[in-house]
DNA sequence: AATGAATGATTTGCTGTCAAAACATTGTAA
DNA sequence: TTACAATGTTTTGACAGCAAATCATTCATT
């Protein structure tokens, strides 16, 4: 539903731009998170998993930076992913302010085997839009992205 | 940071879509709850105080629907607004399962106060982008929900 | 009138999310 | 050596978010 507000034609096209990309968003997570593969994890844990699993372990505080969540965030959803065995805290000999975080072998098998379908979904979703399409929705959302962050 | 995953390039153009549309999301996002209008108001209490304030009083399930939120959680972001006496529930008289959504004075006289503030962030955002740019990301965007919703 | 299906809202249980405060540890300057 | 700043993690408090179950109400059928 586009936005009701009758104003300044920038404005209107502010608002609805908004709008679709917090819709496209809604709905490409509602899609992931209906795939078989993401029964047994939720959103931030399979992206914690995945970056451990691409990158290594990781100390606490750059995992949250990689994934882009705050401290308290990662406290919490490293505590469920170690309640369930698929993660592992160590406090680091040199710099015991610092908790490295690992997967477990248990945490391994898992993200391997639920990476390759959630692949497949992601690139069933993209697929409605061409490669050309992709790169340039790609460059005007980073675009978008860099004078936020400037 | 792109994927480091390392595999077929439709693949990691889906995945690298993907990372690009949750950044520029999660920034949108963090840049709109900077803005001091938003110091009052959460995004969600916002989306359901607008929606009010454009559409009229809704029944809490079509409000819901409109801003793509749960009932479940429906009835927490209006518990809250209630607790400050921005909204009011209603029972509708007709049909007694039906709980009428109403902005109190105090709520309307909120949203019209942050609303302006809310609108010249918004187009302040994606004046990032040239109008022809902002159609291009917004047809995208639709193109890529409307094959997930169908 | 009675019954079951459907609908709207709440509750329960769980996870996520963040800011601010607090705590523990390390680094740096005096 | 001491004091303070900086850093990493946890805790606290609050709100968001959803699925499933539950409750109340309405609708349709018999």
């Amino acid at each position: 539903m586009p936005t009701h507000y009758k104003g300044k034609p920038e404005e209107v096209q502010a608002l609805n731009t908004y709008i679709k990309l917090s819709r496209a968003m809604d709905s490409v997570q509602a899609c992931l998170l209906n795939g078989s593969s993401m029964k047994e994890l939720t959103i931030s844990q399979f992206g914690t998993m995945e970056a451990l699993y691409h990158l290594g372990p990781l100390c606490q505080n750059e995992l949250g930076s990689k994934i882009l969540k705050s401290n308290s965030n990662m406290t919490t959803v490293i505590d469920n992913l170690e309640k369930r065995g698929l993660v592992r805290r160590e406090r680091d000999t040199n710099d015991r302010r610092m908790i490295i975080i690992n997967l477990t072998d248990t945490g391994k098998q898992l993200i391997e085997s639920v990476f390759p379908e959630h692949t497949k979904n992601m690139v069933k979703i993209f697929s409605a839009l061409s490669n050309e399409e992709q790169k340039t929705l790609g460059d005007l959302l980073r675009k978008l992205g860099k004078s936020i962050n400037n």
